[in-house]
DNA sequence: CAAATATACAACCATATGGTTGTACATCCT
DNA sequence: AGGATGTACAACCATATGGTTGTATATTTG
């Protein structure tokens, strides 16, 4: 089986603050729908300047949702969807713990009827 | 059926970002665990201020991943797992974005040999 | 009523963030 | 070789962030 190595603090606070900003997410839904890119092919698409674009990307590729590959004298960029599931896990895990509050209440709830001793 | 407003760019800007915080992390586990929690009840389990607690449960509430509800002078403070499952299903939605990449070859692959007329 | 508690909020500070422009360097093309 | 293209990176700027302390306002309690 494939092991899942969890994330630090450090790089969650990395990976959410990736997520939190339009561009970047922009960013990211292009790259797992297929769209080949490069920086500059990235950067044409947005009403901002290359750097900034450049360096949204460094921050996608620090938060691990993103690798950039050297081809030549461009960088072909590509989105990493396993770091994108280890977000969703993250959450999915804390509704888990709003559900398991009531788990034990329901299991009383649902036992057969039955006097207490 | 219950509908599911979706999130404005800025909604979800303000979403991530709120988890993109060690501590705010924290609460939300806190909170959807079921821990009573009050503002102070909250600041006394971190090294720092209260008015720093205060100032993440705020962030917290303007994401909408928390909910306070005035009770005498306390603020009694409720995780909101909706908002929750709104980040999540946003991620699993970028998720399908990459498997749908294969999903057309996949088919072509999968469809019985036939010649191509 | 007075003291203690819970919260809110303003002012301040250091650092991070998101943007810009400019410069340097590597690679491709004619 | 030399110009054009793609990337990297530094310097700079305005604003946001995460923390502090201090003050004000409600509410509970003795």
């Amino acid at each position: 089986m494939v092991v899942h190595p969890s994330l630090s603090e450090d790089a969650l606070d990395r990976l959410f603050h990736a997520l939190a900003d339009t561009t970047r997410r922009n960013i990211v839904a292009r790259l797992m729908g297929g769209e080949h890119a490069t920086v500059s092919s990235l950067a044409s698409r947005y009403e901002m300047s290359f750097a900034a674009v450049q360096k949204h990307v460094a921050v996608l590729e620090g938060a691990g949702l993103v690798t950039k590959h050297p081809q030549g004298r461009e960088r072909i960029v590509r989105g990493n969807p396993e770091q994108l599931a280890r977000a969703r896990v993250l959450l999915a895990q804390l509704e888990q713990l709003w559900s398991a509050r009531f788990s034990q209440l329901d299991a009383i709830l649902a036992e057969p009827s039955r006097r207490t001793p």
